[in-house]
DNA sequence: ACATTGACCTGAGAGC
DNA sequence: TGCTCTCAGGTCAATG
């Protein structure tokens, strides 16, 4: 589930419920899905800190404590979080879990531990790390740095738009719908793209990005219009009327308008 | 250097 | 109902 809107809702809540509370014990309840920290080194650094910042880059989130740690999270697949004070509101698949003074958790939920747990002192270093390139979101990126990014790629344009390399945070979901807003095939090449295409690519981008945020990344709040409610083989494109089709791209599944969404 | 593919995990849902 | 199979909004290492 979780790309760059749906952290970015994540950090929200973040903020809005575990910030500034005192941790009083923490449980690295799969140890597989830590990175360089060790769950003895996480859980002392941890405790007995509070979280007092958050940052978000790309899909992953950072919580910066008073000791100057950054707690680091990656949801992978199926990553959330949750706040809660009775046993009966904890998920089910719970790899992480810090208790507060207070009585509340945080549980980081992570189904198939695809996701990463890691500890860093430095956000911009660790960003760095990994590679990651700009947050289309959290960065400005106007229409020059975006065909800069684009420059001397070959493959298909969804591709270019879900390599983290080139542009963070989005995945599968949001780059079908920059695609299918801007009327342009996912399997274009990068290189063939007009320069209509792509000045539709970066607005559409933005606005994609800024309006799941608005929505709070709820699939069920998107509008009518978008192709994300109808992401389903033998649809009907709410647009044109076209069909929408599955076709594998890079691995994943895409989903387009065959109408509207001609390859070059 | 860049692009593509398979492996890594688990469980929900479809189809029988 | 119960079984099997496919697929899922992630990344990374290995390959061409």
């Amino acid at each position: 589930m979780p790309e760059l809107p749906d952290v970015e809702v994540f950090r929200k809540y973040l903020n809005s419920t575990a910030l500034h509370q005192k941790i009083d014990k923490v449980e690295v309840k799969e140890k597989s899905m830590l990175g360089k920290v060790s769950s003895r080194s996480l859980q002392m650094r941890l405790k007995g800190a509070q979280f007092e910042s958050t940052l978000r880059h790309g899909k992953y989130l950072f919580a910066q404590t008073d000791q100057k740690d950054w707690l680091v999270l990656h949801f992978g697949m199926t990553g959330f979080l949750r706040y809660f004070k009775n046993p009966d509101e904890q998920p089910g698949h719970v790899r992480l879990l810090i208790h507060f003074k207070n009585e509340y958790k945080l549980a980081f939920d992570c189904r198939r531990k695809l996701g990463l747990i890691d500890l860093t002192e430095d956000a911009d270093q660790f960003i760095m790390g990994k590679d990651l390139g700009i947050d289309p979101w959290r960065q400005e990126l106007d229409l020059g740095k975006f065909k800069e990014r684009l420059q001397g790629r070959s493959g298909a344009v969804k591709s270019a738009l879900m390599n983290q390399q080139i542009f963070a945070g989005i995945g599968n979901i949001y780059s079908d719908e920059i695609l299918y807003q801007s009327d342009v095939h996912p399997e274009t090449p990068v290189n063939n793209l007009n320069e209509k295409q792509l000045k539709s690519l970066h607005s559409k981008m933005n606005h994609v990005l800024k309006m799941a945020i608005e929505k709070k990344a709820d699939p069920q709040q998107m509008p009518q219009s978008w192709l994300l409610p109808r992401r389903k083989q033998g649809e009907k494109c709410p647009r044109c009327g076209g069909e929408i089709q599955k076709i594998t791209v890079s691995g994943r599944s895409s989903y387009f308008c065959s109408k509207h969404q001609k390859a070059v």
